[in-house]
DNA sequence: TGTACATCAGTGAACGCGCGTTCACTGATGTAC
DNA sequence: TGTACATCAGTGAACGCGCGTTCACTGATGTAC
């Protein structure tokens, strides 16, 4: 809306599929999952309530969109991390952990769509092929953890990957809950540390 | 409802509060949290949708007294995991965890009414001491497991409670939301197994 | 280059639905005397 | 022990609300010739 303030009001939007993803984003940032309805999103992207349906059918299919778009900006979020933490593998799977927080703490309603609500469809093509590259991602990290600590048996490594996304999967669920008060009171930087410390006593056998 | 067949439908239900917990409960069970509705419960306890308001006054405060039922459900949960294992001091702090992903396994939408949701009101004092009292029996399980590992550092300490509380946390969440593929096939005891291992991986100092 | 026409994107009014809330009521209970 | 009355718990009709869906429509676009 506010991106072409000039432009004179056309009958036709040219882009209102990716215009209604950005508006469904900002919907389920206000008002949450519980108050997220199509209705609200087309009037935030103003268009007709009716015109939603042209390009994703019902609202099963904006949420599915929705979070597709979430599992890429939280690869991104890992990547950020990762970019700025010490090479080492240990280091590498703290930061990607940290990554995952934080995209948790920037974007929780969508955080818990993807995680938490079955209301996008799943077995949704991109949708799926989205989260397995995230879910990739994290496996690789921690086979690099594992191969440098010696650790060759499978089950072992499974019951390690599994312990891993769990101990951040967790950490940000509590974190954005606002279940964790010993970080309330801390400073960014502070924080940060607190949050690898936790990160760490689970990932790193030590 | 079923279990008073021959008494005679009396203008005044008697117990109409804990009834409405009751059919609160199964409300959830079976619409989830975004489905639920004051109307319904009061229709599932056969009373006119009116009633509740009397008891609890809005949606909020039903949940609320059903979230804090769920604390001291979950409580149950971990004692019987408890008992039932080994006395020392690590693989009880893996039975409190196994105890928190089977109470998330039974009642999943009580357990994200509980830890993900608004909706209870949270300031609540009986919700609150439900809560502070699940959280007081964790810090004690995982302080006897530091103290035996002879950790006395305080921030250790604390950090290590707060991955505790999230491993435990995190991994219940991803199973009820059929997460973790590699525990699916498996028969319950393998089941136990697996989530024990992933249990101890994040938990136990070895 | 111009015209006709099919297709597509978006409109806006109308619909039925379930929701929470309100309110005057009625039946039951308990207490004062 | 009996009666009057206040209080409380539950009823059921009515309300306005926002929702998703439907549908006949209209304006724009693109393609065939």
């Amino acid at each position: 809306m506010s991106d072409e303030p000039a432009s004179p009001r056309r009958y036709h939007h040219g882009n209102l599929r990716e215009a209604l993803v950005h508006s469904a984003e900002a919907e389920l940032q206000e008002h949450g999952l519980e108050q997220f309805s199509l209705r609200g999103v087309a009037k935030r992207a103003g268009v007709s309530h009716a015109a939603p349906a042209h390009h994703f059918g019902d609202t099963t299919g904006l949420l599915t969109a929705l979070a597709t778009v979430g599992f890429e900006r939280l690869v991104a979020f890992k990547d950020r991390e990762q970019a700025a933490a010490v090479a080492d593998s240990v280091s590498q799977l703290v930061a990607a952990g940290l990554g995952y927080v934080a995209f948790a703490e920037a974007h929780p309603a969508l955080f818990h769509l993807m995680f938490t609500s079955r209301r996008p469809d799943f077995a949704d093509p991109a949708l799926c092929a989205a989260g397995e590259t995230a879910y990739r991602l994290l496996v690789e990290d921690v086979r690099r953890v594992a191969a440098d600590a010696g650790i060759e048996d499978e089950g072992a490594v499974e019951a390690r990957i599994a312990a891993t996304w769990a101990l951040a999967h967790g950490l940000a669920d509590l974190v954005i809950a606002g279940r964790l008060r010993h970080l309330d009171g801390a400073a960014a930087k502070d924080r940060r540390q607190r949050l690898s410390a936790i990160l760490l006593c689970g990932l790193a056998k030590l």
